[in-house]
DNA sequence: TCTATTGTACTGACCGTTCGGTAAAAAATT
DNA sequence: AATTTTTTACCGAACGGTCAGTACAATAGA
């Protein structure tokens, strides 16, 4: 029955939304305070600084991340759910024009080399994107809907890179081409060999 | 027989040092200047502001980029031209320890959805990049020693977006891996598939 | 002399952060 | 139960610093 966020919550959605927007170092406090509706003082009573508002809601973000992955994957069989999983990444960057990109892609590109504390976060949560993959695709291969030359981890890992670059190249261009092509692309590399093996 | 730069020359060079360190967004002109040993006066007598500087440098930094990768590929057969590439390729970021990343993939995420300027001429970039892998892709086709099962143009998009993604993991983690797997996965891809098809 | 080039002082906007303070709830004391 | 004390929640002015950009005088080269 809750009808109005805490401030501090409010301040944790802000900082989502405008920091996915225009990327965490370039968005201001002001822009957050202002889409919060609150003022500067109740940032700092919450979190320490501007860093702290912002692993605080990367945390947010992880969990919704993953758990929305999680649901896409539970399907009957590891075909549907790779199938599943792979429309659904391509619907949810076609929904918003390929603006704003890749959250953690985004958060990897700026904080890698300056950031340690940020870059291990979005580090772990690559970890966990890939071991979910790797997973889907090892019972594939078990039940043969999936080629069985391919190791499962060195192809989730795969996955992850192509989705990220077609997700760059499609957000560059504004065009669902590279990202569709890195997905189509993907369902040619999992289907068994006998079908049609790499059939671009 | 150029013994001193331009102070012109000097500004482009440091833009691109600058620029590619911490991104050109994150960069100050002063840092620029330091770096230049010059002062704003010539700045702003020889460039418009910070972004025309800026499109200076990603200029010169364009040309050398494509030359590189043409001198590359220029090789006996599209085979070794292909393992040049992509030796050369990790050979660069294994270098630099995986710091820095691509400046066009660095450059496409902070401007896609913000400077259509810097974000047409990035995606120009990609073009000619995929138009010269295309067409080394279609000569080993021809020659028997690709695949032919694959569209050269859409090989050509993957295979720039899974370096992008290989480059962007590798970064994150600070470890060859991810990006020796994308081109380990590039070379099986184009293997002729009674070779060994996909073998990972 | 005239023009191209450069150094420097400066501007106003904005940055993340701090701080003094208010208001009310919660806890402790009587 | 009444009163005092403490803690929590929140605000907004102001701080020191950095930013990109400007104005202009000084210098150098033709």
């Amino acid at each position: 029955m809750k009808v109005t966020e805490s401030t501090r919550d409010r301040l944790i959605l802000a900082a989502r939304k405008i920091g996915l927007e225009k990327g965490f170092a370039r968005a201001s406090v002001s822009d957050m305070l202002e889409e919060a509706e609150t003022g500067k003082g109740s940032l700092y009573h919450y979190f320490p600084d501007k860093e702290g508002l912002g692993l605080a809601a990367l945390n947010v973000e992880k969990e919704q991340f993953l758990n929305r992955i999680e649901g896409w994957l539970d399907e009957d069989s590891p075909g549907k759910a790779m199938e599943r999983f792979l429309g659904e990444v391509l619907e949810m960057h076609k929904a918003t024009g390929f603006h704003g990109g890749c959250i953690w892609g985004n958060t990897a590109l700026e904080m890698s080399d300056t950031n340690p504390l940020y870059a291990d976060f979005v580090a772990r949560v690559f970890d966990e994107w890939e071991e979910k993959i790797e997973l889907v695709i090892r019972e594939g291969q078990a039940q043969g809907c999936f080629s069985r030359h391919l190791s499962p981890r060195k192809v989730a890992v795969i996955v992850v890179s192509v989705i990220e670059g077609g997700i760059m190249l499609s957000r560059l261009r504004k065009t669902p081409g590279p990202l569709e092509n890195s997905i189509e692309f993907i369902r040619a590399m999992l289907a068994a060999p006998q079908t049609n093996p790499g059939n671009l």
